[in-house]
RNA sequence: GGCAUCAUGGCCGAGUGGCUAGGCAGAGGUCUGCAAAACCUUCUACAGCGGUUCGAAUCCGCUUGAUGCCUCCA
């Protein structure tokens, strides 16, 4: 029996703006879609805060035995900062800063978002298309689109007729906009736009002179709207309609209502049963962003050279603080929100790494059972790893009870509480046990502490405490804390 | 200006009608040669004002404040 059978996940519709039981098109299989970052620059920790979520969603569904085939695309053709004619590419522009070719901004970029995902142990997605790859399709869409009446193509550049749409759609169901506020909310200046009307959104753009990076079309010379990119990879690798549409809540408006509205005028179907939006991390209250440089990027967060924090934070503690709060909550980055994250995490992984040295006994004191049931309850309840991650602080109790003889356990529940500690804190959260991968060669630091330790025992036997003392104070310095218990004494490495 | 979201104890952050988050910090205790760790206890809050209800942090209204989107953005 498949996991995904015993447990009833819910999950949070941007669309319906509620939670719905989570009910795959095919059963057993997942199609999600998530929008992956335009690489003109390195990601931020805001960035990642998005990617994160959603690989634990990706974790969580794989986890219940779902097959799934997650698609997040890399946005490597570069979009016009306003849609107006005097529009700059950042790609374009980065280019030109750095002197690269645009394709070698678009490759440093990528590598770098691959290795900053690695070091925040995300597991690749399936399929990782990019858009300068799915320029024909893309090319297909604009076509079926203008067959089926709602583009139009001026001086070569082609736009989606936003109120045509609308007559037989509904534009603005998923961001609760309503076509008719909109227009007369308009203070439009641009007096010599092409489009129609300023909703109106482009599909193909007539590259300029100066724009470097185009592609022949049936309209002109030119590269492709914004939009179109993730209609076109989405659809293509799964299908006209598909589970999970993901992405940052900034992307909600208008970048997928724009990706609705073209699915559906191709498709006559909408697009995506489950639309998620995670959302955002903020900076001094401010969201984090790439062009106003309120952000702090991964390295500088790992090596601790930056303004904003005291210390450097390991990716897996900054991993671990962003799950402590849900991701369609608004989390602000702090210095005190990462030390508290960090001491509590450590004390997780201690109470993890002690599970080896338990003792079983007839009974449980606990009833694990019911407790393994309330970690998935929490995963069920649109993926509430706050929730998850207070019950894993439960079993830690426990298991500190247990270390103290104040608890009991029998061998089955033993085995049942080691296999779900581990499955939700490594495979579904994909946390790393920071401290165990430090000591790679750890059998030979292992037997040096325990060499320490038995001579502060004998200095404690023949109460030379200055010794003992210095043993422990020392090591403690060094980053390995002694931790005297009524089993004898262990040690963590912080 | 329009649309939307949010406001929780010293800090971070769950929770959506009656029962409980959790982490960090603080206080007291057990343990200890002294500590640390661990354990136990404790501090018990829901922006303000009204309303609905037997009962509201949770529902409704208003006020205040903050944020996001409306232009590239995770």
């Amino acid at each position: 029996m498949k996991l995904f059978e015993q447990q009833e996940l819910q999950v949070y519709n941007s669309l319906s703006k509620s939670k719905e039981k989570f009910k795959p098109i095919h059963e057993g299989a997942v199609g999600m879609y998530v929008c992956g970052p335009t690489v003109y620059s390195n990601v931020h920790m805001g960035n990642c805060r998005t990617f994160l979520s959603f690989d634990l969603v990706f974790r969580y569904l794989k986890h219940l035995d779902y097959k799934v085939r997650y698609v997040r695309n890399i946005t490597d053709a570069g979009h016009l900062e306003n849609d107006g004619e005097s529009g700059d590419d950042p790609i374009l522009k980065k280019a030109r800063i750095e002197k690269l070719e645009p394709m070698e901004v678009v490759q440093k970029y990528t590598v770098d978002f691959h290795t900053t995902m690695a070091k925040f142990n995300a597991l690749p997605p399936s399929i990782e298309p990019t858009a300068t790859g799915h320029i024909i399709e893309q090319i297909q869409i604009v076509s079926d689109i203008i067959s089926e009446g709602y583009a139009y193509e001026k001086n070569g550049s082609v736009y989606f007729d936003v109120i045509k749409f609308n007559e037989d759609h509904t534009y603005g169901k998923l961001s609760g906009r309503n076509l008719e506020d909109m227009i007369s909310n308009t203070r439009e200046l641009t007096a010599q736009s092409e489009k129609r009307n300023p909703q109106d959104f482009a599909l193909w753009k007539k590259a300029e002179p100066q724009h470097i990076m185009h592609w022949p079309s049936p309209w002109s010379k030119g590269f492709p709207g914004w939009h179109l990119e993730c209609t076109a990879m989405s659809t293509k690798y799964l299908g006209n309609k598909f589970d999970i549409h993901g992405g940052g809540m900034d992307l909600k408006f208008p970048h997928h209502e724009c990706e609705i509205a073209q699915a559906e005028a191709c498709n006559h179907e909408s697009p995506v049963n489950v639309w998620m939006h995670a959302n955002m991390l903020t900076l001094n209250g401010k969201k984090m962003s790439k062009s106003t440089g309120n952000n702090i990027l991964p390295d500088e967060l790992f090596t601790g050279n930056n303004d904003i924090l005291s210390k450097a934070f390991s990716a897996t503690v900054a991993k671990f603080f962003m799950f402590q709060a849900h991701y369609r909550s608004i989390l602000d980055f702090s210095n005190d929100a990462l030390e508290a994250s960090e001491k509590g995490f450590n004390r997780l992984m201690d109470a993890y790494r002690s599970l080896d040295g338990i003792s079983t006994s007839e009974k449980s004191s606990m009833d694990i059972s019911a407790w393994r049931q309330s970690c998935y309850n929490a995963m069920n309840d649109d993926f509430n790893s706050p929730i998850l991650i207070a019950q894993l602080f439960e079993a830690s109790k426990f298991i500190n009870g247990l270390k103290d003889g104040n608890e009991t356990i029998s061998e089955k529940d033993l085995s049942i509480l080691k296999t779900t500690m581990h499955d939700f804190i490594f495979e579904v959260l994909g946390l790393v046990d920071v401290a165990s991968e430090n000591t790679g060669d750890g059998n030979k630091l292992e037997a040096a502490i325990t060499l320490l330790i038995s001579l502060r025992e004998k200095a404690r036997a023949n109460k030379d405490f200055a010794t003992s003392d210095q043993i422990r104070d020392q090591l403690l310095e060094a980053g390995i804390q002694l931790k005297d218990g009524k089993e004898g004494t262990t040690f963590s490495i912080q």
